[in-house]
DNA sequence: GTTGTTATATGACGATAATCATATAACATG
DNA sequence: CATGTTATATGATTATCGTCATATAACAAC
């Protein structure tokens, strides 16, 4: 070889790494390939060198930032008390910050509804991300049986994300504080959720 | 006037209600001008007599959508006795009925990302029609204080939300049909957010 | 049927998209 | 420095986009 072994594999990261940043605030169909490359201070001549298409870019993309989230929430977690751990993940992701930064926040509120309309192939590489991060909440969580901690780690990932994609949708005002604040008592809260129903069961019941 | 009165706007509703269909499955930047016109069988051409822009259609075909929710859960609500109404519309929203049915579902979880991207305008008129279902499930909710109810009602649209984008980003399969359950569990659940956190209080413990 | 008006269709414009072929420039080795 | 290889750039191709100008067709009134 004459360029040093990782001269190109260096490019591609810097390529797939800034194309999540910019990919997050634009949307998976938001940046042209030129608009991709010269993100990472190239022409869009090499593309087809490091990618087979764009929609593979656009997959590996989303994947280092589903990386950098899981690994956020390792540090995170890691640096505080165990007891304490839940709700400072959750307090993290639904902050103000994270909503008025879609470049380097999490992928799913920014992306998972294009990659609902994208390839089979595509959702189950997000599939495989998503069940990490429920495994990390699942950690994290004070407790209870094993099978109703994931249930739980994945209703409130579920309810961060649409609190993300909602606060962002209704743009900058009170509601949009609003809903943050009820997706942080959604998830680790107490007020509600405690009365209880004096209807008969439903679906919602169930065991 | 020439043409019977309503001709013109009949033709309007047309294509836009056509359009929120075809929006809701394919995102907003998914179908051309073209494609949308044909939605309503009709060609390219009296585009710009209906409509200011595309984004004017997309505008109108989201507030479409939206109504059509307020609608269902209206009449959802008054088919079922008080106390089983808040349940009912979370198991309607939350089935997996709506989330393989993104082209007559909720205009939120496939399209509010988009929202988030676009215009102010386009932001605040998505505003104006959350607030409606968020006033709908405070009513069909049991009690609690009037400012709760909107934090719970608020929660629990968040909820839904990020319960169906991921349940369809991560495609058909266990963890899919998993999400909407946690969801369910989440929003009307009893097993967790009961137990409580033994810690020192953080954020999301706030009054 | 003719006329005046409105609704829709045909076709074109300039811009921009993804992709690919080929040329240039950067590099480690001899 | 010369050489062979790899990385990047230039430029072209084909397609499709939103938009608009203009032509045709549908219609109600005379």
């Amino acid at each position: 070889m004459r360029y040093v072994g990782d001269h190109r594999r260096q490019t591609h990261s810097r390529i797939v790494e800034n194309a999540s940043y910019g990919l997050r605030q634009n949307g998976a169909e938001g940046l042209s390939v030129v608009e991709l490359m010269k993100l990472a201070g190239l022409t869009h001549g090499g593309f087809y060198n490091h990618f087979e298409s764009r929609a593979a870019l656009v997959g590996e993309a989303i994947a280092f930032a589903m990386d950098q989230m899981v690994e956020r929430w390792k540090k995170l977690a890691n640096r505080k008390a165990s007891g304490d751990r839940f709700e400072t993940l959750i307090a993290d992701y639904l902050s103000s910050r994270h909503r008025d930064n879609p470049r380097h926040g999490c992928a799913l509120p920014a992306l998972a509804a294009d990659v609902a309309r994208s390839s089979p192939s595509e959702q189950r590489a997000l599939a495989s991300k998503l069940e990490k991060m429920i495994d990390i909440l699942v950690e994290v969580l004070p407790a209870d049986g094993p099978q109703q901690a994931r249930q739980i780690a994945a209703g409130a990932i579920a309810t961060m994300v649409g609190s993300i994609v909602l606060s962002r949708a209704v743009g900058a005002g009170k509601l949009s504080d609003d809903i943050l604040d009820a997706g942080r008592m959604t998830v680790c809260g107490r007020p509600h959720n405690r009365q209880r129903r004096t209807a008969k069961a439903t679906s919602c019941d169930k065991p």
